[in-house]
DNA sequence: GTGAAAGCGCTAACAT
DNA sequence: ATGTTAGCGCTTTCAC
């Protein structure tokens, strides 16, 4: 900048006018200024800007999630950033794995680099670690999940009445013994679903069997390996509700292993590529990442711009999409296994 | 800062020297500044601290790619986000969506926030642009292609070769009519599939047919169509070869969606989830986003890091995984095109 | 319309 | 072992 203000012989000052096209500069300075910018190749810092505007803004937002890789997250991800560059803002992204700890570390990370605000994806835990940060200005927005422990706009989907929904759509169709394949039991969205297929088996008076309950399915292998092995047992469930798209892949994987793809119903949160193209299609609950995302990303911004209300919570819609396996009736002909007690 | 140094009666030197852990301050001090950053909640600024240390670095990588929400590049942005992590660095995303000037936006937008160095999946175009940061010391390393204009070190498969490949297994099965389905030609990979696609063919010397060359295929739609209109044909092609996962998994619906997924068959560029569920299971061209991603940052660390050797050209390996659908031989009973004259 | 001076939060380089 | 001074690149404030 220095530069550019000698090679054209203005002072600082004017070179800032010129760059920001504030306050009133002569048109032959301007025009001197811009091209002595254009010969350097000057661009103006705006770290350093920001440091001495008091009111400014980094125009960088952090984005945390679970794992950039996992194609719901990929989505909102991708959402979020279009959201940020109508905004001319850009957007820091990290994984958290669901720990914890790696979550701390971004958020301090992100905020070692003036953030102005944070969209997250809470891992399961306190985030009392946050309420300095809240008190200090930084605006924050929950997806998916609320995080434990802080009051912030949350942007999610009622978990368990989609839950309930997806079982009660195989208890349509007659059946009784629905196994439930889900993540890590801590993170909220699971323990919801959870709930969501308890209530509707409770609804339907049917008690929940823990054997047919299989929890902390990290990878599509765990889910296919607790198919299988709820496939062999001696009683083997005539539906599965697998509680996100992992989960339901390795279900998929599990079943066709076994060859009881066409005998075992299954219905799964989280819609996925290809879902419609396997055999059977795959029934779903569908949400909405990129809506998710998009309506994060406008919280915070107006937040960002000000808007000072209680913290909102946003509770966005899914569907359920019928295409197949989830209307496999129970016990069709060829399942061998043998009537017994009915309810143990 | 200021306050962390007033409350515990020391100098902003001190606090400065307590928080790095640099240089030698008295136990009973250090005690006392960090009760104090404790209980204010004082956080380094890191971009004030970049400000003053003139050799220091942001800390902050850029990621430019195509499109976050593609698989690829997702899996492709987690490996960089991993190794960043490692480093303590943070990175900022952006997609493109091969638009050179949305490219252009993000470059200025990443480097005006201090980038230490870029990582980039650089649209069609000239990037020129570049040069000058180039020369005033921004790190760039290309991803799955090379940028036009400037002369960086390159993450990438032999594109040409693999593609080839693929089509001569195609052809290994007694196909002569191999249809090609691409994303836009100006795409550099999409160009050198092309490229390969046309090897296989003079090799065995057949005549490229323009009829069975489709490009321009964005989405899945578009290839889906594509397919639709090749089969439904006078002449239509025994074999198709989709140049990346998109068309791919479009070519897959538009064959079902004839009935025709059992007698056309398929070889597609880029792994993608559940092609091994698919019916018939999709033979596929592997690449490995992840290592790509992973060798562009550790070889960009390497730069940040001093190493100035000529720019590298990385070129990783692919590998045909052969699952069913690019095995079935030409001309299978029940397809109806009548034998015409062989070229036209 | 323009510039000079002060200072954002921090740290080199020099004191002491 | 600690404090002082100067200044990173920029903008604010105020004077001209």
């Amino acid at each position: 900048m220095k530069d550019v203000a000698t090679a054209s012989g203005v002072s600082l000052m004017t070179v800032s006018r010129v760059v920001n096209g504030t306050g009133t500069v002569a048109p032959e300075k301007v025009a001197r200024v811009e091209r002595a910018v254009r010969a350097l190749g000057y661009q103006r810092n705006d770290l350093a800007r920001r440091l001495r505007q008091k009111n400014g803004t980094s125009g960088i937002v952090g984005l945390v999630v679970d794992d950039l890789a996992n194609p719901f997250f990929a989505l909102l991800a991708r959402a979020v950033e279009d959201a940020a560059q109508r905004r001319g803002s850009v957007v820091l992204v990290g994984s958290t794995h669901d720990d914890l700890d790696r979550e701390r570390q971004l958020v301090t990370a992100f905020c070692a680099r003036q953030v102005d605000g944070l969209i997250l994806v809470p891992a399961a835990g306190s985030h009392a670690f946050l309420l300095v940060r809240i008190t200090a200005g930084l605006a924050v927005v929950c997806a998916d999940r609320p995080a434990d422990g802080i009051e912030v706009d949350t942007v999610r989907i009622d978990n368990r009445d989609a839950a309930r929904r997806g079982v009660e759509h195989l208890l349509a169709h007659g059946h009784r013994a629905v196994a439930f394949l889900g993540d890590l039991a801590d993170i909220g969205p699971v323990q919801e679903r959870y709930d969501g297929y308890a209530d509707a088996l409770t609804r339907a008076g049917i008690p929940v069997q823990e054997r047919l309950v299989r929890r902390g399915l990290r990878v599509e292998r765990d889910a296919a390996a607790a198919v299988v092995d709820l496939v062999d047992a001696p009683d083997p469930p005539t539906a599965i509700f697998t509680s996100n798209d992992v989960a339901t892949i390795g279900a998929v994987h599990g079943l066709a292993s076994r060859a009881v793809h066409h005998k075992v119903a299954l219905v799964g949160f989280d819609d996925f590529q290809l879902a419609e193209r396997l055999d059977p299609p795959v029934t779903v609950i569908r949400q909405e990442p990129t809506t998710i995302g998009s309506t994060a990303a406008h919280l915070l911004f107006s937040r960002l711009d000000g808007l000072a209300e209680e913290p909102r919570a946003m509770v966005l819609g899914t569907r359920l999409i019928a295409r197949g396996s989830g209307e496999i009736p129970a016990r069709p002909a060829g399942v061998s296994s043998t009537p017994r007690r009915g309810t143990l």
